[in-house]
DNA sequence: GTCTATAGGACGATAGAC
DNA sequence: GTCTATCGTCCTATAGAC
């Protein structure tokens, strides 16, 4: 039998995932981290080797339960733009940002090969993915074949992206769902029923 | 007459300006920003009040900059499309990302209500501004009627923000491309050439 | 107006007892 | 596996000489 309540290595993952969305990765102390978790620091570097490999686990885990959201609403039933509007307006804590996009601003971060490659790997996976859902669109007569699947892709990824930019810049949520309602809007226009 | 040279004063904000775009206010320490602009310690706290006086000056700045630059597209001659795609085109250091909205991921900046505000101001100021440029597009018959102003410059105002995201995540410039590309195309189908 | 010296604290990490 | 003590460094800022 595994134990049944929450270990230190556990309690100090969900720590630094927390704290890396908060507040970012050069701005997260190892201290933070323990203090959060409720471990000693000692107990932190018998489990990690330090502060990257701590955020490696973390970084870790929030791509592959970004990705696991974002596949849920890709395969579920419905015709391509349901589920594309079904992912723009899937409810997501917009004012405290991308857990892994807002990485992308962290220079040390990114200066760290193992650290960066699941954001870039989560993101390119995102554009991806949706692209062939773009591509069923237009293969089935839903979309304008004249959409590039690719670029269309693209651009929805970044409205959503620059959505959380311009929310926490604004300290509200309207901005995000404007933009959001724009991207649909302009999509509206290249339907097939349009 | 004015001095000629450079002071110490412009030097101190300009290499601000520089690190904050390239680091981050949290990464970028007073004695990082004195060695760039070759001043000691004295010199730098002679002449700012310490790291947010100075971090104010150089956002002010950059804020200002950007506002013209984009003003400049928007008021340049042309259709409503014309200067949209102007704008979205126009050369960028993509990779570095925007100097005023990647200050939006920075907790300390943002808990900070003086240095908040001019990110806040200039990205709402964009939108507004670009909201204009597309109700002409609309009113000249040149866009579709149907199109709502204001949510679609929010889109289309995301779409360079997460641009930049996406580029840095990949380290290249090709998904801020594809981006653009995709949120042309998507305008193009709501034209009344299209 | 610029310099050096120094303060007081937080940082990331290690050592070694228990 | 967890604890406390400690290291050496960097941080932001101030003091005071020149």
């Amino acid at each position: 039998m595994y134990s049944m309540g929450t270990s230190t290595a556990e309690r100090l993952i969900e720590s630094t995932r927390e704290l890396l969305w908060e507040r970012g990765y050069a701005a997260t102390s190892p201290k933070a981290i323990q203090q959060r978790a409720g471990a000693g620091q000692g107990s932190m570097y018998h489990h990690f080797a330090g502060k990257p490999d701590l955020a490696l686990a973390a970084i870790t885990r929030t791509a592959q339960e970004m990705r696991a959201k974002a596949e849920a609403q890709f395969s579920t039933p419905g015709t391509a733009v349901e589920r594309i509007t079904a992912y723009l307006l899937r409810e997501r804590e917009v004012l405290k940002g991308c857990p892994i996009g807002g990485l992308t601003q962290d220079p040390d971060l990114m200066a760290d090969p193992a650290l960066r490659a699941p954001v870039e790997e989560t993101l390119a996976w995102l554009r991806g993915r949706l692209a062939e859902v773009v591509a069923e669109g237009c293969r089935d007569g839903e979309l304008d074949a004249a959409l590039d699947p690719q670029t269309t892709a693209a651009a929805i990824v970044a409205v959503l992206q620059g959505g959380y930019v311009l929310a926490r810049a604004a300290d509200s949520v309207d901005p995000f769902d404007q933009a959001v309602t724009g991207a649909l809007g302009l999509l509206a226009g290249r339907t097939t029923s349009a």
